[in-house]
RNA sequence: GGCGGCGUAGCUCAGUUGGUCAGAGCACACGGCUCAUAAUCGUGUUGUCGCGGGUUCGAGUCCCGCCGCCGCUACCA
């Protein structure tokens, strides 16, 4: 039995969940869903990102104070978790006590350890967004935002000696090559790092929504030195010491593609300079796009132009498809590392096929023959049933496939079984024959193969897998089995009332 | 500009180190079945593998050039 640390980034309150926030949390859920499945002691954590000038900001013009103003957001994240099913173990707002109790300790250590010095920060300030850009990022010479002119300015700030790493960090990427996920990704983070590291500031003195700095106290953080930390609060790093070691660094991180320099350079640096180890895997998702015009019509009110991702709110998914559908479609559809299209269209279309067609009215044909032929009581599997190697081989598809943060390819794993089922009803024709032990075998099958893809489904769609083993008379939850060993072919045991019950997932006519 | 990626059937995409690699799902056509959510099962069609060269006995798979799209290029959560 092994530890399975994994995270998600943590949201920016100023923004409202999307699409893509469910993204990767419904993938970081179903990968600690699959872990403790496979009977590992797990710890999930998300939480939300609440420091900044932004978030201040946007106080300010509700006429609320930044700590309200996150009170009031952060629900919205949660709320949308629990309508998802998201099975966090914590949940980390970077505004708790805790947090800045752990911040204060990892950067205190990283400054004793001589790795943070005081510098003047020079830069090209626009007096509008109380932000500084770079020269290539302004518009004529002028504020991209404001195309006001920006004038120079400077800050005391804090540094941090990224510099110091570049070679640590090499050298540790080369002994860790698995570090980053996938490869791709790995390259990047590397072809940044050869580039050569300048140092960063850490700190501001022009806002005071953050984590006070402990040694000057004119300072706080600057938000991603704050934020990254988030993951060593979770585990109690600074507070309780046989805690935070018992998961780190043996963490997964889940990250979005336009936050791997934070993950993959900054932080595995911030960890080094601390004396701690880095992250031991990062694993990077794409994006979903959206093209299609129509998903603006169904999902998004008022809108006459293109939908942006995120425009989409997830509960407008789940209203619409279900909570597991929609699960369902985030892990399918797209494989965890690229890009892929979200279409509404594509997500009508894979409803109907697999969840509708297949593994829906499996449920349902089964049941109901059960019902004619059986009294109702479903049958003990065939020991020598064909479905058993298709079973089998798809038991360690998905096995393998969940191991390697494949969550697509598992679940298309299980649906080989599915369609394996269908294909061996349709090969017997149990509907026409006379009850007795032939029809029996046939039928106990394609239990056993049901209950085994309920519980590989579990990680995907726990509502789902949970009223299959209810309907085919099971006790207790796929939940409470472990895998592999409760897949084994055999495991269904007859004799156990089967009810045919509504349809799992009403076909669309859209 | 530099670094990197992508461009394969109508659609979404797989294709390790070059030799059944021309594939899968969806869609479509035909046939079977009628237990089931007009579901399911079987069979089949579709492609100059972005364009042009080259290496090779043989290249989506390697090399060069070109076209198109995209990402990163430091303080943007």
């Amino acid at each position: 039995m092994g530890r399975f640390y994994v995270t998600t980034p943590i949201y920016y309150v100023n923004d409202a969940p999307h699409v893509g926030h469910a993204y990767a949390t419904v993938n970081a859920d179903a990968m600690a869903r699959w872990h403790r499945l496979a009977g590992d002691e797990v710890f999930f954590l998300t939480g939300t990102d609440e420091h900044g000038a932004k978030v201040a900001e946007a106080a300010e013009e509700h006429g609320v104070t930044p700590q309200e103003w996150a009170d009031r957001v952060v629900r919205r994240f949660q709320d949308a978790w629990t309508v998802l099913d998201i099975s966090n173990d914590d949940f980390i707002r970077t505004s708790e006590p805790r947090h800045r109790v752990t911040v204060q300790e990892l950067l205190g250590r990283i400054h004793d350890n001589g790795y943070i010095r005081l510098d003047t920060y020079r830069g090209l300030y626009c007096v509008s967004c109380e932000d500084y850009y770079t020269e290539d990022q302004l518009v004529d010479g002028k504020c991209p935002v404001h195309g006001r002119p920006v004038v120079e300015m400077e800050e005391d700030n804090y540094f941090f000696e990224l510099s110091k790493f570049e070679d640590r960090l090499l050298a540790w990427y080369d002994e860790h090559p698995e570090a980053v996920q996938p490869v791709t990704k790995r390259n990047e983070a590397l072809a940044f790092i050869k580039g050569g590291l300048k140092d960063i500031s850490i700190t501001r003195t022009s806002l005071s929504w953050g984590v006070p700095v402990p040694w000057d106290a004119g300072h706080v953080f600057y938000v991603w030195y704050d934020a990254l930390v988030n993951y060593l609060t979770g585990i109690g790093y600074g507070v309780d010491e046989a805690r935070w070691t018992g998961w780190w660094p043996h963490v997964h991180h889940l990250i979005g593609k336009e936050i791997l320099r934070f993950h993959c350079v900054w932080w595995p640096a911030m960890c080094m300079a601390a004396g701690i180890d880095p992250p031991k895997e990062v694993h990077v998702h794409g994006w979903l796009l959206v093209g299609g015009q129509k998903l603006s019509k169904t999902l998004v009110r008022d809108a006459d132009g293109p939908v942006r991702l995120t425009e989409i709110a997830p509960q407008a998914l789940t209203e619409d498809f279900g909570v597991d559908a929609t699960r369902y479609h985030l892990l399918r559809d797209v494989p965890l590392g690229s890009d892929g299209e979200f279409t509404y269209e594509g997500m009508v279309t894979r409803y109907n096929a697999d969840l509708a067609n297949n593994l829906g009215n499996l449920l349902a044909r089964v049941a109901t023959v059960v019902g004619s032929k059986c009294g109702g009581t479903g049958p003990a599997p065939d020991p020598g049933s064909p479905l058993r190697a298709a079973a089998e081989e798809a038991v360690a598809g998905a096995v393998a496939a969940w191991e390697r943060w494949a969550p697509h390819e598992a679940l298309a794993h299980t649906w080989s079984l599915i369609g394996a089922a269908n294909a061996e009803l349709e090969a017997n024709e149990p509907w026409k024959k006379d009850p007795g032990p032939e029809v029996d075998r046939v039928l106990g099958s394609a239990l056993e193969a049901l209950r085994i893809v309920a519980l590989l489904v579990t990680p995907a769609m726990p509502r789902t897998a949970t009223e299959i083993w209810r309907r085919i008379g099971l006790d207790g939850s796929p939940e409470e089995r472990r895998v592999p060993a409760d897949v084994a072919w055999g495991g269904y045991p007859g004799g156990v009332p089967v009810e045919k019950g509504a349809p799992l997932f009403p076909r669309r006519k859209d």
